[in-house]
RNA sequence: GCCGGAGUGGCGGAAUGGUCUACGCGCACGACUCAAAAUCGUGUGGGCGCAAGCCCUUGUGGGUUCAAGUCCCACCUCCGGCACCA
């Protein structure tokens, strides 16, 4: 017998399958396709680790999958080589990066060709390579061409330590993603792409995508869109205007101030006017505020301001002057950079304006009906003022409530208000009438009053209650004595401050109160009914919200999504393909001299000044213009990391013909190409991990979607299915990194165990999504089940039964169904089990069928390529496994001759019963009476529930 | 703070509202062996019991249902993302 010597196999097969160029994708017609692609790697100086390959091992397993089923599989395989990672790698090792990558993809590669996937390497591309990055450039000039590449030098993101300009994507909170330095704000001229303009496709159409909820949440949360109002306050004795962007303008009632950004490009000469009389103040606060960091500004400290004295604005709904001031919370690059303040409505605002005593306003009143006690129809509607009064015993810790003798309620005191009738006197005297207490301080108003809508059972109305929310403090124990009606319908109690939330008031206003004695928060952030807001008095938000921007603003749509800063200051990158001229200014590269090649150069370290290591080689930058012939300067800052990944996704279709000229202005896409590119987009699979959720993801659809607008695609969306591949922690349950030491290298695992068992194992560890610890000991468990096939195998032929065992053909056709649905599902880990389970069977049965076991072996392909192969190649098989047919299950084996049902009494399993599959319900029945009898001697069965091959429930009288 | 996701044996994890813990690891015992490894077999949620059996159990507390890991309400914990976004 022989032995399963994994490496003889392994090396074995993949040479056969590279020599035959089984995996090679064709456009055959007539045949359907499936492009499945994996998240190329970027091959670092470290090499791959075990948790590496973990989604290539699933796209395989998919790929092969769907090649079986008879679908033109395209699986391709490549390197996105340009960028930092590269470059430091080479400049710390001292090395040419071209060489470091160069050398990098070589060991990636090997360690890849090891694990035996099923790449067509005919189609392998390099994003450094210049006939790839020529079509890079070329994308970028259409983007020019089309307006949506512009240069720029606003402030930027500068990582001192990388030297260069970063997208806001580009960082970690404050940090560089890379390097963990904290950056500077730095002013650079710059390329940027006009991401922005398609925020809108972009958000939209993840609705149409089948991608992880959360991962599309995560776009959605990083495009951040806001709808809102542009509104202008004009300053008063001044052409000045100051525009606004807000969310809420329903609350513009209520906005008794303006603040400013420090940034704000109106304050200086706004300051610098005349009338401002504090400018020396204005001016320290601003140049405080710069030499703060953005970290320091984002912390949530106290809040600090400083009003323009001497300036006021006019708010133009009340018509009223309202101060104007400058504070950091206001941050310039959101909106305007300005904000109307209504701290009735907005915590922030609220904060500063206690601070700085500035007036607050409601004008929002949250609308409170109680969905227990609705409104009853034809009952009167009776509108009522009131009060809640909350009073404290701050001796005892405790509120003052009462418990209702006639309805099972508790409340405060409350009480009605009559037109002109002071509420806290009113307030006093009720509670004085309900409780006793004489000796009460008031202490003051819990924010805005709330309308509250119920029906009063107790007075057969429905009642709309505006109530007002009044703290107080007792004084003293000061008490009189309690009028007998009074007493009789409710009693005082006292509840400690620690059972307040848990106490069921029958006040709809009970959260709200709760909330505002306890974090002293009176500002209402919820939607609500206007009041004190003119003629919008009455309407509830949302509909307000139209109306106020249409009387008073315009609407307007926001994004947190920013432009994308498409410049860095290094030399490892594609060169932006433009030309700067004194006269023409700056004028694009033509079509047909691309690729500009990146040059060689001896020292491409970076020049820390914002110039880029190009900058330097003077026989390359200077050059001629294409427009006038006269002097020209070639852009010198080169693409980001993220330009090649893009597009790569189209480039795999047209891997072969990279080389063929780019079109020139005049000429469309050849229909060769179009018609490759047709053939395999849109990507049906794409396999990779999340931390690519906010950039890649984000990048490569912008890219998509403009060559959709310019015909070179014919899909809104480069990606269809999307799985994210869970990280493989190392087995101390850290992270798996050099710099722990703790990382597994594949190619030992492939040497010790075989690669057949590292990709079996990876994928039974648990779901695909998820993050599992690295365990050598569970390893072994699938390195078993192969030795198990492996042996089953080895017996003589004599040994099968022909054609095939009746009792494993139940098992095997679930098996079938089973795997195919899981696969299709990316539920791996499933499938492999129940794998085990009809090898397990099998075994129990000693023979299996020639017919089951090809089969079997058929299913096994695509998760363990080399032992199915060997396998097969050992029984007769002709071919390669991996070409057959795949098996498809026969419905009328699913399903046993006989099964075994629970039997339940009221619920609880009491035993069971193996009875005929296709028993009725009366046969069901039958059969778990005679299992259950002395149970039910003498109890009256109520009813029986019979779920056909499952279970009988006997529920008996209690 | 806001938005996602998840809490099931010693561990990774299964489970269309229908026998919770499939499959695997680990562990225990047994067979084979001079012995060990490998392999094979049996057992393995917890508690009580000699046993038949009984009770408990899917983060916590309530609810709906003949029946809840699964559905509804409230809460706790952990992970991920965003965060003074106006």
């Amino acid at each position: 017998m022989k032995r399963y010597d994994h490496k003889s196999i392994e090396r074995k097969w993949q040479l056969q399958w590279a020599k035959k160029k089984v995996y090679r994708s064709t456009e055959k017609k007539g045949k359907k396709k499936c492009y499945v692609l994996d998240m190329f790697p970027y091959p670092s100086g470290e090499g791959l680790h075990v948790g590496h390959p973990k989604g290539y091992i699933a796209s395989d397993i998919y790929s092969r999958f769907q090649r079986m089923r008879g679908r033109s599989v395209l699986h391709p395989m490549g390197w996105d080589a340009f960028g930092l990672p590269a470059e430091n790698y080479a400049l710390q090792n001292k090395v040419h990066p071209r060489v470091a990558v160069k050398k990098n993809i070589a060991r990636f590669k090997e360690q890849l060709s090891h694990i035996g996937f099923d790449y067509d390497w005919d189609r392998e591309i390099n994003t450094t390579d210049p006939e790839y990055y020529k079509w890079t450039q070329w994308i970028f000039l259409q983007l020019f061409k089309k307006g949506l590449a512009y240069q720029s030098d606003e402030p930027i993101n500068w990582c001192p330590s990388c030297k260069t300009g970063l997208a806001n994507e580009d960082l970690e909170g404050n940090a560089c993603e890379r390097c963990g330095t904290v950056v500077e704000q730095k002013r650079l001229p710059q390329w940027v792409l006009r991401i922005t303009d398609y925020a809108d496709r972009l958000l939209a159409d993840l609705d149409t995508l089948p991608w992880p909820e959360y991962i599309k949440e995560l776009q959605r949360n990083w495009i951040g869109k806001s709808e809102g109002a542009l509104i202008k306050f004009q300053i008063l004795k001044s052409k000045f205007q100051i525009e606004v962007f807000t969310t809420r303008p329903d609350t513009l009632f209520g906005a008794t101030y303006l603040t400013l950004a420090p940034e704000h490009t109106l304050v200086q000469s706004i300051y610098a006017s005349q009338t401002c009389v504090n400018s020396d103040e204005v001016e320290d606060y601003i140049k405080a505020a710069a030499k703060k960091s953005d970290l320091e500004r984002q912390e949530h400290k106290e809040k600090t301001g400083v009003l323009l004295e001497g300036i006021r604005a006019v708010n133009p709904a009340t018509k009223e002057e309202i101060p104007i001031f400058v504070a950091d919370y206001v941050l310039a690059g959101v909106g305007t950079g300005a904000i109307m303040a209504v701290p009735a409505h907005d915590e922030r605002d609220f904060e500063f304006a206690k601070k700085y005593n500035i007036s607050i306003r409601d004008v929002i009143m949250p609308h409170l009906p109680d969905p227990t006690n609705p409104h009853q129809p034809n009952k009167e509607v009776v509108h009522r003022r009131a009060t809640i009064n909350i009073v404290y015993d701050p001796k005892t810790d405790r509120y003052l409530t009462l418990r209702w003798k006639k309805q099972p309620w508790i409340t405060y005191v409350t009480g009605g208000v009559e037109n002109g009738e002071d509420v806290v006197e009113s307030a006093r005297r009720e509670i004085a009438e309900e409780t006793g207490y004489t000796d009460v301080r008031f202490v003051r108003k819990l924010g805005g009053d709330a309308q509250a809508e119920f029906y009063a059972a107790h007075k057969g109305v429905n009642r709309v209650a505006r109530n007002s929310l009044l703290l107080f403090e007792l004084a003293s124990d000061a008490r009189e004595k309690i009028d007998p009606k009074e007493a009789e319908k409710h009693e005082v109690v006292w509840i400690p401050a620690r059972d307040l939330t848990k106490t069921r008031f029958q006040h709809s206003e009970a959260q709200i109160i709760t909330e505002r004695i306890f974090s002293g928060m009176d500002a209402y952030m919820g939607e609500g009914i206007l009041i004190d807001s003119g003629e919008f008095s009455g309407t509830d938000s949302a509909e307000a919200r139209k109306k106020i921007t249409a009387r008073f603003g315009t609407p307007k749509t926001t994004y947190k999504l920013r432009d994308w800063i498409f410049s860095r200051q290094r030399y490892w990158g594609e060169p932006i393909p433009m030309i700067h001229c004194e006269k023409c200014g700056v004028v694009p590269v033509s079509e047909k001299y691309l690729p500009v090649i990146l040059p060689e150069v001896k020292s491409y370290a970076p020049s820390g000044t914002g110039e880029s290591p190009l900058a330097n080689i003077t026989k390359w930058v200077n050059t001629k213009c294409p427009t006038c012939g006269g002097k020209g300067r070639r852009e010198t800052n080169t693409m980001p990391q993220w330009a090649g990944s893009s597009w790569y996704h189209i480039a795999y279709c047209i891997s072969e013909n990279l080389k063929s000229q780019v079109p020139n202005s005049k000429q469309s896409l050849s229909t060769k190409l179009q018609n490759k590119i047709q053939k395999w987009l849109p990507v049906d699979v794409y396999v990779g991990g999340v931390e690519h959720a906010t950039r890649h993801l984000i990048y490569a659809r912008f890219w998509h979607k403009f060559l959709h607008d310019i015909g070179i695609v014919s899909t809104m969306e480069p990606f269809i299915q999307l799985h994210t591949v869970g990280l493989v922690l190392a087995e101390d349950g850290r992270k798996m990194s050099k710099r722990f030491k703790n990382t597994i290298d594949p190619d030992d695992v492939v040497k010790l165990y075989g690669a057949d068992t590292l990709r079996l194992y990876e994928m039974f560890m648990g779901p695909f999504e998820n993050t599992i610890a690295w365990k050598t000991e569970s390893l072994i468990g699938v390195r078993r089940f192969l030795e198990r096939i492996w042996r089953r195998g080895q017996l003589p032929a004599s040994s099968f039964k022909l054609p095939e065992n009746p009792n494993l053909q139940t098992s095997l056709h679930r098996t079938i169904k089973k795997i195919t649905e899981d696969i299709a599902a990316f539920k791996f880990n499933t499938a492999i089990s129940q794998l085990m389970i009809f090898m397990n069977a099998a075994e129990k049965e000693k023979t299996i069928g020639k017919k089951q076991w090809e089969i079997f072996l058929k299913l096994l392909a695509p998760f363990v390529p080399h032992v199915a192969e060997e396998l097969w190649s050992q029984c007769g098989g002709k071919g390669s496994i991996h070409l057959q047919k795949w098996p498809e299950y026969d419905e009328k084996f699913l399903k046993d001759e006989t099964v075994t049902i629970a039997v339940q009494i009221d619920g609880k399993v009491r035993g069971e019963v193996t009875i005929a599959t296709r028993a009725d319900k009366v046969e069901h029945e039958r059969a778990a009476r005679e299992v259950v009898a002395t149970r039910l001697q003498g109890r009256e069965v109520v009813k029986v529930i019979v779920v056909p091959n499952r279970l009988v429930n006997f529920v008996l009288r209690t």
